[in-house]
DNA sequence: ATAATTAGGTACTGATAAGAACATATTGAT
DNA sequence: ATCAATATGTTCTTATCAGTACCTAATTAT
C-alpha cells in the first residue's frame, strides 16, 4: 500500500462516513438546542443533559454523571456550578469517601425535571418516530460499533 | 397516546439511539484531536477542518467553508483569524460582490496542509479501516437519513 | 429609482469543550 | 506503617460554539 499523499487522501472511503456522523450529529445538536431554548427552561444542552441524567436518582457523583453525559469533569464544575446558582442542584461530600461529591436535584430541580423531561422527550420524539424500528436497531449496532473502533 | 410523564419518557426507544450516536462522534472526535495535537502541528480540530478544506483550491468565501466544515459563521471568523495570525491563510475583498471575502492558504498554508491532512487521514484510516466496507456503507446510509429527520 | 429585504462578515455574549496542573483523599505494594 | 500510585474534583487556559446584534453590500419589489 502505497503512503497516502495531500491529493489521494482525499479518495479514503471512509471520509464520507466521518462527514455524515459529523452531520448528523451536528442537525441533532441543533434541533436538541432549539427545543430547550424554545421550551423557556433557560437550560442549556450541557444542563438539561445532568437535570436528566440526576432525575429521578437520589444524586450521583461528578464522576458518574460525567460518564452518563460525556462531560468531561473540568467542564462539569462550571456546569454544576451554574445549575447550583440556579438552586436546581445541590452538591454535598460523601463520608465514606473524601474525594468525592454528591450532585442531587433540589426540590426546584425536580419539579424542572418533571416538567422539561418529558416535554423535551416529546419534542424530540417528534423526529426520531419518522424513522422505522429496523433503520433505528441497525444504527444503534452500527453506531456502537463505529464507537467501539476508537 | 397517553401524554408523556417524568417515569416513562425514558422508555422510548429513540433514547439509545440518541445516546449511540452522540457516544460514536464523541469517540471520534477525542481520537480526531488526539492526532492533532500528537503530530505537533497545533491545529485545532477546527483550524484543521478550515486548512484541510482550503487545501487544493484556489481559496473559498466564509460561507462556503462554512457550509463544509459545518463552522458557524460567527465561529469561523474566530478560527480564520487565529489561523491568519498564524500565517497560514490569508484574506482578500472579492471585487465583484463587496460582501465577500475569500480566505485562501498561504504558501505556508499549503505546506502545512500537505504535511498534516495525508498524515491525519493515515491516522484516521488506521481506525476507520477495521470497518468493513457493507456496514461502513449502510452506517453512511442511515447517518444520512437521521441527518433527513431534523 | 427608492424602499424593503436578503446575503455575507464581524463583534459581542454566555456557556461549553478538552486538557493540564493542582490539591486532597484513598488505595496498593512493600 | 510508609510511600508510590491512583482516584476525584476544582481551577486555569485557550479555543470553540451558537446565537444575536450590527454593518455593509447586493437584490428584489413596488
Amino acid at each position: 500500500m502505497a503512503k497516502l499523499t495531500a491529493t489521494n487522501a482525499s479518495e479514503q472511503p471512509f471520509i464520507p462516513l466521518m462527514q455524515e456522523l459529523a452531520g448528523a450529529f451536528q442537525a441533532f445538536s441543533l434541533y436538541d438546542a432549539e427545543g430547550l431554548r424554545k421550551s423557556g427552561s433557560s437550560l442549556t444542552p450541557s444542563q438539561a443533559r445532568v437535570i436528566f441524567t440526576l432525575g429521578g436518582t437520589d444524586g450521583m457523583t461528578c464522576k458518574d454523571i460525567g460518564d452518563l453525559t460525556l462531560i468531561t469533569k473540568g467542564t462539569l464544575t462550571g456546569v454544576v456550578d451554574r445549575l447550583e446558582e440556579k438552586g436546581l442542584v445541590e452538591r454535598w461530600s460523601v463520608e465514606g469517601d473524601g474525594r468525592k461529591t454528591i450532585v442531587a436535584l433540589t426540590r426546584r430541580g425536580v419539579r424542572v425535571y418533571q416538567k422539561e423531561f418529558p416535554r423535551h422527550i416529546e419534542f424530540l420524539k417528534e423526529k426520531f418516530d419518522r424513522l422505522g424500528a429496523g433503520d433505528r436497531k441497525k444504527a444503534v449496532e452500527l453506531l456502537q460499533k463505529i464507537k467501539g473502533l476508537f
